[in-house]
DNA sequence: ATCACCGCGGAAAGCGCTTTCCAGCAGGCC
DNA sequence: GGCCTGCTGGAAAGCGCTTTCCGCGGTGAT
């Protein structure tokens, strides 16, 4: 006979307690499944189960019944508000399902990433989101599909936001054609010299938008070599590196577009330090449409994403066991004119140009 | 003999595609538990673990080793940069020592707060983490503190962020020095009209923000009647609203303090919008130095927190099992006077005042 | 009355692991 | 050579639940 010592009640305590056997302790304190128990044995239980401050053991609940309600989500860097925002609707509609939510914070490294998918699958979450942009990465991509099939295998569900080039659900913004109505409106404006603030290539959201971009202004008359790319880690600090190198390399860019809006952060912070005013010497235009954009002065042109409504539909993509194929949802990318962005003036000069 | 159809790997058949015995095949998963295994062996496993893709099954791991290595973090919304922060500091001292991070977000319901709490006991997690001002209100801190009370029983730790008036372990952010600071440095710019935009004061931390400022203004020789307090939701909307009343009421004030920064941030937006100068017109500081506070124009005064040590903080705190009392682990808090705090002009007439 | 059936509670078989206990075997010692 | 020690691997007992399979008593149909 084992002695218990303290530990938690368990659901036996409950049973003897109650004077009933494990099976109807178990039955009444999960109704709606499997079947019910007589009401007043059931509310016997339930006093049991209270004044034992009986607290069900989800491990023990999940190895029994393979249930589980817990999902996962990756993503870069919680206090990134690109991020926050996805988290948030993804969490909601986790909340309202009843599931837990696991967080993993990657800081954009496929090792961390593969790491997390590979924990979350020993947890048997229900689903996995995947956030953040994919990277261009045999290895990764091999690894990660594996991963993600066996994941498949075993009942669960995923999703990613952003495309990560592998099978599965995706939220897909619109990163091309974002990008290309920041191209085509910055031309519009006058802008010949174009300067591009982008992340390393290696990131599929980054050529995305880069490509949408170049295209675009291509398309409208402007010659490539018009177009000056910088790459930066994606970052407020690659956006700050990206402006110092455009500057001290005397660009003769009327327009930057950073293809992040933290990355244009850090940007406008150097083009202030450096004493450019935007935009009179330079436009400036992000994307993503975090909160903070419209609040700066002047108010930074960008894309909006509807980054909450992104994470709830990955969310429920990841949880809908649908029979179907795989679905592409589409996140539409909104161009949002602000202050940051000016029609150039013949008179102004190139930012930082040094003749 | 049951047939296993096509669910993932187990032990077992790790264990028999590797001619050996349960037993050793557990041990040489888990090197550094229990006793090892002749490496030649080991490695058999190893290959054989590979080979079928086996991802061992955390619950039951947990249910019979009773290890777990999951911590709780209950916060107000992940998209308030003031949670994000510390969600991140408590983040990485989770991911350095391997343990899965699961996310409640509460929006500051008591009621959501204690289900989470419930809820991390039934995952057994070890640690968890409340961030976010208590509620004072007896029926919740009695059944927090008791739900409390059986996590610690069960070996489990906790510690709070900001005061709950419960036992515990807490870090605790200097709420009512930073509010003096601010009420002395706006009394010494020479203001004597003040106005508090506060959030409702069932809230601890609005009621030790708002207690400081007004003991320290007091105890500058300005009477409390020339404070006007104006209670509203502790969110962006809630600072807007007390703008607004302010503004509406014929405040006589020559400045705000907003006890949190998002409140401000509703604040200024309604400011702008009414044509209410910055600093000129009306002074405004907030709390907790967000980041967007210093990006703003002008850059906001505020009361400066460092966010990601308060988090990393509350989850060594609770994670380390220390048998001695709970310990109160103070946050400094720091005056960031910025631009939108101005010396008050004799000239100046007061905000929105109708006369 | 008889029988099939339904509603309900209990016994017991796992779920996939960890860990204790035990057995076998080799080597070192008297 | 006998015996104790040290090392390794295996058998088996749980961990705390869910769920299948039974059995029992009471009803409606025949």
């Amino acid at each position: 006979m084992r002695i218990r010592r303290d530990g938690p009640a368990t659901l036996a305590d409950v049973a003897r307690a109650a004077g009933v056997s494990l099976a109807t302790a178990s039955r009444a304190l999960n109704p709606g499944g499997q079947r019910a128990v007589r009401v007043e044995l059931r509310e016997r239980i339930l006093r049991a189960a209270d004044d034992l401050r009986y607290v069900p053991n989800a491990h023990a609940r999940a190895l029994a019944g393979g249930t589980t309600t817990t999902v996962g989500l990756v993503l870069h860097d919680i206090t990134d508000p690109y991020f926050a925002g996805i988290a948030r609707g993804a969490m909601a509609v986790a909340g309202d399902r009843g599931a837990l939510v696991m967080v993993g914070s990657t800081f954009r490294s496929p090792e961390r990433e593969l790491e997390f998918v590979r924990t979350f699958r020993a947890q048997r979450v229900d689903a996995v989101v995947l956030t953040g942009s994919g990277f261009e990465d045999d290895g990764y991509r091999e690894a990660m599909g594996e991963e993600l099939a066996g994941h498949r295998r075993a009942g669960g569900g995923y999703a990613f936001v952003s495309e990560h080039d592998l099978p599965g659900h995706v939220v897909l913004p619109g990163n091309g054609e974002g990008a290309a109505a920041v191209g085509r409106a910055l031309v519009e404006l006058g802008h010949r010299r174009l300067a591009v603030a982008g992340g390393p290539s290696s990131l599929t959201t980054v050529r995305h938008r880069i490509g949408g971009f170049v295209r675009a202004v291509e398309a409208c008359g402007v010659p490539s070599a018009a177009i000056e790319v910088v790459d930066r880690p994606f970052s407020e600090d690659g956006g700050r590196a990206a402006a110092r190198e455009l500057l001290d390399g005397g660009s003769g860019a009327t327009a930057l577009f950073c293809v992040s809006d933290v990355m244009a952060l850090g940007a406008l912070e150097e083009l202030a330090a450096r004493g450019v005013t935007v935009p009179d010497d330079l436009s400036v235009v992000g994307f993503n449409d975090i909160p903070t954009m419209r609040r700066l002065s002047p108010p930074v042109s960008t894309v909006r994403l509807d980054l909450e409504a992104m994470g709830r539909t990955a969310m429920e993509l990841a949880l809908d066991r649908d029979a179907g194929g795989f679905r592409t949802v589409p996140a539409p990318a909104e161009l949002v004119l602000r202050a940051s962005t000016a029609r150039v003036d013949a008179a102004a000069r190139p930012a930082g140009g040094r003749g």
